[in-house]
DNA sequence: GAATAGCACTCTCGCGCAGAGAGTGCTAAC
DNA sequence: GTTAGCACTCTCTGCGCGAGAGTGCTATTC
């Protein structure tokens, strides 16, 4: 299928870039009017003939223009890929507004997801780094009021899981303190299978906290990504393909229920590499909802401690020259936070 | 402008009711087909007439049926307040989820905005409930590694805010440890000011956190509210008068930009008496992006202490004899969850 | 033999128009 | 006061038609 000539490929870019631009089918004679191209028309139909055959190009009828298939989207894609880069004066302010913000895994995401949206103007999603085989750091135990009990669990990483449990009877805050001290020096730097593997602790209330640790540290673990983090949800409503609600309604749904965004995630990225983007076109065959969108996705962080998924969603025919850049220099940025945390470990 | 005659009334109510279910202008006929009236088309068109005049309907075009004003709304909606119960059914499963849940102020207001959404098929908000004056009640200091330290603040009440701290210099989790043993022995339910009054600590460390302590005490206050949580902004998608993307762009955009929700909610409801519903209709003249739409909120919690803000956002022709009253139980629900939490104290 | 000019053909889009349908408001009768 | 009847108004739908854009094919040029 590879056997694009020179001449071929430049119009095939273009043709994409202009979609990309315009939203319409892109003809012959306008592709002329708008590029330097030292050719006459029939030529021009000539090669889209060629393209539509080899399945790069299609027409929404006989006498429209040409518009890019997913095939066509993908090749564009390849080109883009180890070529866009993003000013420096943007990749500066964007520095800026992490080093400026609080260090705090919340605002970071947060703020990841702003960024991206509005770079983009597509939705982002950003998830929070997150450890495969989650460490105990520390517990502490604050005595809120009668029985109630929060307790604050830190793993290595970084990651915090807090929890209300309610205990059979009222316990003093100096026994929390104490029984958390205990456990603290007891289970420093221990991983899940380790803690398991613990003899049963003498002191009942030592016991039920160790196994309310142990549920915790599984629930993290099971969660397979960190929190997600979305922005920009209504900038895709403006985009003309989704002029029909009911197909960006299905898109936004999978925002929504979580759950679904997080398989979507995990199973496109487990088996990437960090600092490697990955675009996906028409919802890859996969996604029935996405058959209209492209995702482009990339992983950060240290990998076998801590990583995350970030990306942004957006119509087949978003603006990849400013997204992928985007989303790798993020990334990148995500990536030197989460090993600058690390560091001290 | 009272001057309604129990005719009329009867009828207003039909007409609103009709239109709120089939989203069309009801004209006299409809009227007649779909209700046991006993008057004509022609009476009913008389009084049609009369209610227009009045400005409780009003009609899109000359033929066309008539269609609820605002003040038709209202009306209908101070008919429905008093009135309007949830089937038993419905108030003991959503009872059951919530005693089933974990407890934790974020599985509460997650399943609150969740139960909210369904049931009214609108868009949910629900804010955490806050403190306008918080209260400190115990601070915990985890030295995440080398000079970070996670800083957890309990306040009276159990609002929970993390933060972490960058100190000049490394410091053991011993001294950490140390140094929130003393300042809880220090600040133990004080109150802002109070602790503001306190004099200077001599051990720089304790100031310096005691310093924090006080800005995150004052950024609690400041907020306003709590977290907001929403659900079901998918759902106002699919409703008909919201056809042309701009119009609902702009409402959902509220939603993106949490700062001005929060000041919506804010705004609306400071002097709203716990337990009492109100209703806002059609923006109110305020809001201009919720020209269409209709929102039912309720203050819930223990005033004083502390409370929270929920609601329903939808199109002015939402299911009201729905919202109202699943808004007004979960407010309920949460309010004495609230008060189990607060009640130890 | 590749590139081009010319031309007939196809398909969509927008517009105007007519007829159907729904609903009103008025008037006259009950 | 209520109702039947009727003329009137306005929207909505489908249809046909012409304009416009773009194609594909063929004959011609370099």
């Amino acid at each position: 299928m590879n056997e694009l000539t020179e001449r071929q490929k430049t119009l095939l870019l273009l043709i994409v870039r202009d979609y990309i631009e315009s939203a319409q089918p892109v003809g012959s004679n306008r592709l002329l009017a708008n590029y330097p191209i030292k050719l006459s028309s029939a030529t021009i139909r000539n090669e889209m003939a060629a393209l539509t055959e080899m399945g790069y190009l299609r027409q929404p009828h006989t006498s429209a223009g040409r518009v890019p298939s997913e095939e066509g989207y993908r090749y564009f894609v390849s080109q883009m890929m180890n070529q866009a880069v993003l000013p420096e004066s943007v990749e500066r302010t964007i520095s800026h507004q992490f080093h400026q913000s609080r260090p705090d895994v919340d605002q970071w995401m947060t703020l990841a997801a702003s960024i991206l949206a509005h770079q983009s103007q597509g939705v982002s999603m950003v998830t929070a780094p997150h450890a495969q085989k989650a460490k105990y750091k520390h517990v502490e135990l604050i005595s809120t009021q009668g029985r109630q009990v929060l307790m604050v669990l830190v793993m290595a990483g970084g990651e915090v899981s807090q929890q209300i449990l309610t205990l059979a009877e009222p316990v003093s805050q100096e026994r929390l303190s104490q029984t958390a001290a205990r456990l603290n020096a007891l289970l420093a730097g221990l991983a899940m299978d380790a803690i398991t593997a613990l003899p049963a602790r003498s002191d009942a209330l030592d016991q039920d906290i160790l196994t309310l640790i142990v549920q915790d540290i599984r629930r993290a673990e099971d969660r397979g990504s960190g929190e997600i983090y979305t922005d920009g949800l209504t900038n895709v409503l403006s985009e003309p393909e989704f002029a029909e609600s009911d197909e960006v309604r299905r898109a936004l749904k999978l925002f929504e229920e979580r759950s679904t965004l997080q398989d979507l995630l995990a199973r496109t990225t487990t088996n990437s590499n960090v600092g490697a983007l990955q675009v996906l076109i028409g919802g890859e065959g996969e996604w029935e909802e996405l058959r209209q969108c492209s995702i482009v996705l990339a992983r950060y962080g240290v990998p076998g401690i801590a990583t995350g998924t970030l990306g942004v969603l957006g119509p087949m025919r978003m603006s990849y020259a400013r997204t992928i850049p985007t989303v790798r220099f993020v990334a990148g940025l995500l990536s030197d936070l989460v090993n600058d945390t690390i560091a001290g470990e």
